[in-house]
DNA sequence: GATACTGTACTGCATAGATAGTACAGAAGA
DNA sequence: TCTTCTGTACTATCTATGCAGTACAGTATC
């Protein structure tokens, strides 16, 4: 069994406790990321409950609801008594994950931008500002 | 003194329940939005709280809500006993108000992205699909 | 076997949003 | 003047959500 993962080593988890998404979808919402992206890969062992509230100062029943949602969609697996890992076929499930949840927020912020009856060149205008902003 | 506008002849406003966006918060964006986009005129009467509150099936609280937090900001004027009204300068403020809050939930978008760890180019399609189905 | 670690279930608390009801002050219109 | 409409204020209640605290069950390790 690969060793447990140092969740502050390797991974740069960070949750923000004031932007009104809940803490528990953030912190599942990163590990989604990166088993997507190959930052965690199968079989991997991911930090305690614990651990990880620990480090992100948190409750760790706000990391046990993370993680149970991710069981739920068999991308991790529990090892009672041992801990949790990553599920074999997480990174694919993870990446259409990521695509769907990022899809659906254009999609809000497309759908807002009509309802406020902007035109798409307005729309484009702003986004392509906002990307150059990013980086 | 401009007639009170019919709320649903000319006006279409909706709200949805089941989106996670507080109800107040959707009638006070679509007021701006028309007012934004010239639907509604500086000295035009708006619906009343309760005729609001009826025709979109919500509580009359909620209605006044929305204006209260419009005067707030004056871009609605309480006239005492007769209804409220469009202030003057209004337009401007809510073209500006608009701009500001669509440029905000794209910002939160990319934001998203980047903490998905997808590229530019990866974000770029997804938008102009998404662009694409809208219309 | 004892200890220390795992995950998990359960309960309670705080907050925010929406609703309902009531009451009041001011203006329009018959 | 009287009625009826306006907005506004205030309180109470219900619900959903997020989070914290505690306790319990199972496993690894010494």
């Amino acid at each position: 069994m690969p060793p447990r993962l140092d969740p502050m080593s390797e991974l740069f988890f960070e949750v923000n406790t004031s932007n009104g998404v809940p803490v528990y979808e953030q912190v599942a919402r990163q590990i989604v990321s990166a088993v997507a992206s190959g930052g965690l890969d199968t079989g991997q062992m991911i930090p305690s409950v614990r651990e990880m509230a620990k480090d992100l100062a948190i409750n760790p029943n706000t990391v046990a609801r993370a993680y149970r949602q991710l069981q739920d969609q068999a991308i991790l697996e529990t090892i009672r008594g041992s801990g949790i890992a990553v599920a074999t076929g997480a990174k694919q499930k993870c990446r259409a994950l990521r695509t769907k949840f990022i899809r659906g927020r254009i999609a809000g912020v497309m759908e807002e931008a009509r309802q406020s009856q902007l035109t798409d060149d307005e729309i484009m205008k702003m986004i392509r500002s906002e990307m150059k902003k990013k980086s």
